[in-house]
DNA sequence: CAGTTGGGATTATCATCGTAATCCAAAATT
DNA sequence: AATTTTGGATTACGATGATAATCCCAACTG
């Protein structure tokens, strides 16, 4: 039964990949360590062989999820024509698609309002999250702007957050496209 | 034991006071009907008798704070000098107290992520409770500008869910006095 | 004023959850 | 090859939660 080394590190990493998914599709309190586990294909019993608890999970959850939406804004922003990277962060969060797909979304969107109650790891790679993207809107803001990159992630948040409240679709869409056409503006 | 008819739409009208305080406080998961109940002064047998589920009690909470924060909001613009009714909505959304003061403010930044998970009652009252917040600021915005309530909005939430989630008090105060600086930017 | 009703308390049920102890077999180590 | 580690499974425990049945007594009804 027992697996290698290298083994044991993919294994972890699909926990922390599964969770990741899990916890921002249902929230922190919304799936149980067993059930992120049988979502891994493993049970539950070897889970604190790979974590001290449940909330370093999340706190290592978090932090990889913050990262990949890090990632993918930042390429969707290189991938834009030039002068247009700023716009092409907030298209890219505030598409319909990212609106649909919690579970491969920004964190702070799908976990935020929770996170913020916690004290400890959790919150700190949540922190950690919010400044990383915060650098990355500055970067395509002209210097005299980099203030306006935390109202313009605010915004982003906020929308995203809104969005997903909302049952009436018609209105979820224009909350979208009110931010997305908007915030842009936020630097002149 | 009994209550009188009048007593007992005090004791109902107390429940869903303290729960609108608990849940945003704590989050609709981190409270239980129980706790809320002894929180109210009564035990958790009758609580069945008022509401017929957790989520019935949850969506009533919710729409009366939601009714509380668009209430203090539409009294801090009435008070405000002429032309400054929207900034003093901002300011008042965006300000420490408020951040630091969940439990007595808004409920869409406060359950926001967590809501927006939920089917049913509970969702469409925080959906009522944007439209509202909406409404109300698009009455200080000029006829031809009434899209941009909606981004306004959208960055007053995020800008509070973020701040709320930062441990740093300076950079926590600093997301907030950017919002307060800039969100006005998007009517002009 | 007698009888009915229905708030609210007490207690119970059943499920779930986080955490942990135990065990086994295969991988590291020597 | 012998010995030691250690991933991961099985199983258990104690706490807590939502919901419900039951009961009591005071407030309504007639």
């Amino acid at each position: 039964m027992r697996k290698s080394r290298a083994e044991a590190a993919l294994t972890r990493e699909k926990i922390v990949v599964t969770a990741a998914n899990a916890y921002r599709k249902f929230g922190t309190g919304g799936i149980s360590v067993q059930d992120v586990m049988k979502e891994a294909g493993l049970t539950h019993g070897g889970f604190y062989k790979h974590f001290s608890s449940k909330d370093a999970l999340i706190a290592e959850a978090c932090a990889w999820a913050l990262d990949q939406t890090a990632n993918r804004l930042a390429a969707a922003a290189r991938r834009a024509p030039a002068g247009q990277g700023l716009q092409a962060i907030i298209d890219t969060y505030l598409s319909p698609a990212h609106r649909d797909h919690p579970e491969q979304g920004c964190a702070i969107a799908a976990l935020g309002s929770e996170l913020a109650r916690y004290e400890g790891a959790p919150r700190c790679a949540l922190g950690q999250g919010i400044q990383q993207l915060v650098e990355l809107v500055a970067e395509y803001l002209p210097e005299h702007e980099q203030d306006a990159a935390k109202a313009i992630v605010g915004g982003m948040v906020g929308a995203l957050v809104t969005a997903r409240a909302l049952d009436d679709r018609q209105l979820s869409d224009a909350f979208l496209a009110s931010a997305r056409q908007n915030l842009v503006r936020l630097h002149a």
